[in-house]
DNA sequence: GTCTATACAACGATAGAC
DNA sequence: GTCTATCGTTGTATAGAC
């Protein structure tokens, strides 16, 4: 993944072009990503063979849990025998890690495109929710998976996960601490603000059922985090617009 | 369990001397609960073991997942044979089942008594969050379960589960309505102001390790939570002290 | 590279001795 | 009421034919 700068307008298209978290250039890059792992050697056809099994994964993780789908049950949803299988994943606890990897790689991409961009803070708090928030669109699946599933994947990884979001509620902190410090923003609590926007961030993925009931669209939910921050850091809807 | 009034003071320890949700009393209601569904006759050996097995249940399921969970590892942890096992549980879907139709109780007791107070609108919202707060505490390893496990169960208790949320946050609107039509409070959309404070809660209970690393408090967090409704509801702190 | 067939461990659940 | 012993099933994983 090369770091390009940060796409010039706030849309999921623009998002959607600037970043490559989908497509066929997506899953070749998760190929790259655990290459080791299996023995397939042509990659036209192993990275189309993944594709099918992440998917499948998914859809079955999404219905009954990780734990819970066999593999006979991938072998059949992904159209792959047992043993085809197994020449594309190590096992499959192996499966669950790759996919974590996966994830925060991706993120990690993001936040370090997002830090070069070096945005005035209103701005960069904006960017942030918005990216999060169009990166759940894109990868939702995967975002589904790793927060159910964190518990079955080696303690390791569980911890880097903590850590994650740790950093990204102190980088948001860091955030508010430049505006207050530039008149900008008042707030008594950071911490607690910054832990409400992952709560609000979090929640877009984990009830997706109840958005979609109630129509509600990325966009429209992104400016509510953003209206509702800025509300938070006792800031006029004016200076939003910077 | 009988329909109280509601404790004056807003404390844990006034909740938890209101409310039968610990302690020997407690276990005596799961007993009673699912009577029917096993084989011991001896109440006071039934409820004992009970509590053996759903605390061993809440440990293992916390630390793996249920399903990645074996009844051998439960009959160990329980100190309990898998023989002796299936004289208090029909099957190990069953036992999941339990654990959420408790809990579902538990809250609908919660609501009923609070409807029954009948309280101006601040006081309601207030004392709804602390509570759903108090609650958390005394039945965090119920509500961790529930969360996490909710795959597992039946789509019927999924489904009330969901709906559950809905009429969570429909009571929240109606809430900030009466207080609109009042002139206490304005608000944009509501119904998007519920869903924040759902966010906020359901974080208390699955970010549990981050707020006890960074010491806050039952109190503390429902404060805050309780503050950025207000600050969502336009509504200035003096006119909180209702 | 992909398949079928199979190894073998672990699972949930039960029967029957105590 | 509780235990040990055991049933049949299903799980992950692999070997070897094609």
């Amino acid at each position: 993944m090369s770091a390009a700068p940060w796409p010039q307008t706030l849309s999921m298209s623009a998002f959607r072009e600037a970043l490559p978290f989908e497509g066929e250039p997506f899953w070749q890059t998760v190929f790259e990503m655990h290459r080791e792992k299996m023995q397939i050697k042509n990659s036209r056809l192993a990275v189309a063979n993944l594709e099918k099994i992440f998917t499948a994964t998914f859809a079955l993780a999404a219905e009954k849990g990780f734990q819970a789908m066999s593999l006979r049950d991938l072998s059949s949803e992904a159209q792959i025998s047992m043993g085809g299988l197994y020449s594309y994943i190590g096992s499959k606890n192996d499966l669950a890690s790759v996919i974590e990897g996966v994830l925060r790689a991706c993120i990690d991409e993001v936040v370090l495109r997002l830090q070069q961009a070096d945005l005035p803070p209103v701005a960069t708090l904006k960017t942030l929710i918005f990216s999060e928030i169009y990166m759940v669109e894109l990868l939702r699946d995967w975002y589904q998976f790793c927060f159910m599933e964190l518990k079955g994947l080696p303690r390791e990884q569980q911890q880097l996960t903590l850590e994650l979001e740790l950093r990204f509620e102190r980088s948001l902190v860091q955030v508010f601490e430049r505006g207050i410090a530039a008149g900008e923003f008042r707030c008594a609590q950071p911490l607690m603000l910054a832990s409400q926007v992952t709560a609000q961030l979090e929640q877009w993925h984990l009830k997706q059922w109840k958005f979609k009931l109630r129509k509600v669209s990325n966009d429209d939910y992104a400016q509510y985090v953003f209206d509702s921050l800025l509300r938070g850091l006792d800031c006029t809807p004016s200076a939003a617009q910077a």
